[in-house]
DNA sequence: GTTTTAAATGACTTATGGTCAGTTATAGAC
DNA sequence: GTCTATAACTGACCATAAGTCATTTAAAAC
């Protein structure tokens, strides 16, 4: 379980088989590992199953016996980087006196120690509509919504002036201006050279400042809690 | 250049060929409406360059002469698309006094008749990324980079309390706001039945209004005109 | 009517996701 | 220790779809 083992049982061509329950999930697991390195040195476009394979040290059709798609694969990816984001912040809004600055905070910092979320999320709908199967799907978008009614209650109760219901709203709304943001934000690797251009300055934004102001304003908006001007 | 014109010059298999100028730019763009057709009948994973070629009355080769790649022609839909937004949202605030629900209330509308704008916009990012060429994907940005200044310019004028380069600031958040939120509460086709379990009722969102009260809450705060409790 | 051009074509190449008959490590029986 | 049954694993193979280019042919130029 730990992140030490990478390699240390099942490395390069594989010669244990995975026959008990924890040795397949550690294999898959180690898939997902594979994964999250090759999403790190190439974009997900140029993320294929047979390099994939390659990196865990086994053959492509062994990759078919763990998930059903490519795109359950990065959805797998995708959802461990999420529960590590909620993991995070939860962490932070257990601490008695929290406000949204130190939320905001948390969240920067997460993005920026984890450069491969965002690409990853942005691209989640997508990968739900196009190729996973409904089990898949529905396990998926159960456990994090199980993780978001967690936190939006944790919100309401942080922020006693929103009203019912209305925690887990702006969370969904701050997440997706997260990624909206980005999406925006982020040039493209083949625009990098050009973004010194007059006119493509006004794409030249501080994602982390930008995404900060943003959720500071809606989260004070929302709880009433105008105490002056920024910061 | 009429909606019209679909299918009386260039219809079924092609024998005019494009010549002139201005024949080719209609060409194009009856590929670009062919794709609208495609892309409001099946998803974008089902987007194939055969199926649109045959669409438009066309063989796949002569696509490629238009476009280079199959993600150039997404591309061009939503640009096509993208700036059908931005006429719309320029007419609402080119009258004198409009508030932010007015301008909501137009996104919303413009979200509802045109469904196919949100998969489009959420996939932007994506596409630019992985293989469209470097000067499709300069033009693209520099045109919408000019409207977006354009934009966030006159919702300065309109709302003096904002800082200098605020009003783009917001314009992006909000955009980004709409499409992340619709990746959120947008349930994939494969799950379209299992949304009335009881677990999944949390992403049982209205999007309009959700978006609506997201967007009122960020400007209202921005611009610093709190008349009190919302309508 | 003939020549020249380039728009259009579609068979072909290539790349990659996904399959499955066959191979072989491993557990269990004896 | 040997044999057998099971199923994890393999990689050649298949199917699909993006993208190419030699050839065809509409239509402009003369």
């Amino acid at each position: 379980m730990n992140a030490l083992r990478t390699g240390t049982r099942f490395a390069d061509r594989v010669r244990t088989r995975a026959v008990l329950p924890e040795d397949k999930a550690e294999r898959r697991d180690s898939i997902v590992r594979a994964a999250v390195e090759l999403l790190q040195n190439a974009p997900q476009g140029a993320f294929s199953v047979e390099e994939l394979a390659h990196r865990a040290g086994l053959a492509k059709g062994t990759v078919y016996l763990y998930f059903g798609t490519r795109e359950e694969v990065l959805l797998a990816v995708h959802a461990e980087r999420q529960h590590l984001l909620f993991d995070t912040l939860e962490k932070v809004l257990a601490s008695p006196r929290v406000d949204i600055r130190t939320v905001t905070r948390t969240v920067t910092r997460f993005l920026r120690a984890h450069p491969e979320f965002l690409p990853l999320a942005a691209n989640c709908r997508g990968m739900l509509e196009t190729n996973i199967g409904a089990e898949a799907a529905l396990a998926y978008k159960q456990v994090i919504g199980a993780r978001l009614v967690g936190i939006g209650a944790r919100m309401e109760v942080l922020f006693p002036s929103l009203a019912k219901g209305q925690g887990i709203g702006l969370l969904m709304a701050s997440y997706g201006m997260m990624i909206g943001l980005w999406q925006i934000s982020d040039p493209p690797a083949c625009l990098a050279s050009a973004m010194e251009r007059p006119d493509m300055r006004v794409f030249n934004v501080d994602l982390e400042k930008q995404l900060g102001t943003a959720l500071v304003c809606l989260w004070e908006s929302a709880t009433m809690r105008h105490d002056g001007s920024g910061s």
